[in-house]
DNA sequence: TGTCAACACATCCCTCTTAC
DNA sequence: GTAAGAGGGATGTGTTGACA
């Protein structure tokens, strides 16, 4: 029933997704059926890297930590002990002036000159079934991701594929309700698809859910249904192992 | 139109831990 | 002791948007 939503031609540079203009490399034909099906993102085309925020002192398991961190970091009066313990990036640093993101209170002032010393925390999945508490503020993050907070919402559901290193066990694709980190997937990249998109609409090809309404003669399919089936098929290791040789090639 | 900053993405490197 | 994997972080390259 996917079949017809796959069509890959041979032009000069490799294997061209004609729906996504992605040029895919060569990849000899396999018995396992592994082109009859899509790719992920055409199932969902919007994706993002999970939250990166190159330093650690941000994330932890108790909230209680990094009230205690915040509450260090703004008291320390000496501008060099400052500098350490926020750890200062090409990104970031203690001057760094930023947007608020969607969803959080605006705070005017630079990390340098904050006087706050109560921090917005957020809880995350920092990996795969491991759920933390970040420090939710633009300043202090080098990739917040501003989408995907703007994505956060009730329903909302992230699917995680590896998209930049081979897989040869485990799931293929995992799912969490929390903003991902980067390395989500298993300490390795990975891409996240949001089920919806910022504004609740499903992050699916227009006239998707109808077909498979149709097509499928089950009733109405929802958004909700079709992640559901998504992670149903990839989210095991038989999945990963029967597809093997596929997988080298990074993507599902 | 050129410059610059911010951002996106991928990749590489270093350190530490774990298994053998 | 050594190799492999995991985790954290730096950085190269390209894109986009603001602004002079």
């Amino acid at each position: 029933k996917f079949r017809q939503l796959r069509d890959i031609r041979l032009d000069d540079a490799g294997w061209r997704d004609t729906h996504t203009e992605r040029v895919l490399p060569f990849t000899p034909l396999t018995s396992s059926g592994w082109q009859d099906f899509p790719a992920l993102n055409d199932l969902m085309p919007w994706g993002s890297p999970g939250i990166k925020a190159n330093r650690s002192w941000v994330c932890s398991p108790s909230a209680e930590t990094l009230r205690r961190r915040w509450a260090r970091l703004v008291r320390e009066a000496d501008p060099a002990d400052k500098s350490a313990l926020f750890k200062e990036t090409r990104d970031r640093d203690l001057s760094s002036r930023r947007e608020p993101l969607p969803g959080l209170p605006n705070r005017p002032r630079t990390v340098g000159n904050e006087t706050d010393t109560h921090p917005e925390l957020a809880r995350v999945s920092l990996r795969s079934f491991d759920r933390q508490w970040l420090i939710a503020d633009n300043r202090v993050l080098d990739r917040p991701r501003p989408d995907l907070w703007a994505a956060d919402q009730p329903d909302q559901l992230f699917l995680n594929q590896q998209s930049s290193h081979e897989i040869d066990s485990g799931p293929a694709a995992v799912a969490t309700h929390l903003i991902p980190d980067t390395h989500h997937f298993n300490g390795r990249g990975g891409r996240v698809m949001p089920l919806l998109h910022p504004d609740g609409s499903p992050n699916l090809p227009a006239g998707l859910l109808s077909h498979l309404s149709r097509s499928t003669g089950t009733g109405p399919v929802s958004a909700a249904d079709l992640a559901a089936y998504i992670v149903a098929v990839t989210a095991h290791s038989a999945f990963t192992e029967h597809f093997a040789e596929e997988l080298l090639t990074p993507g599902v």
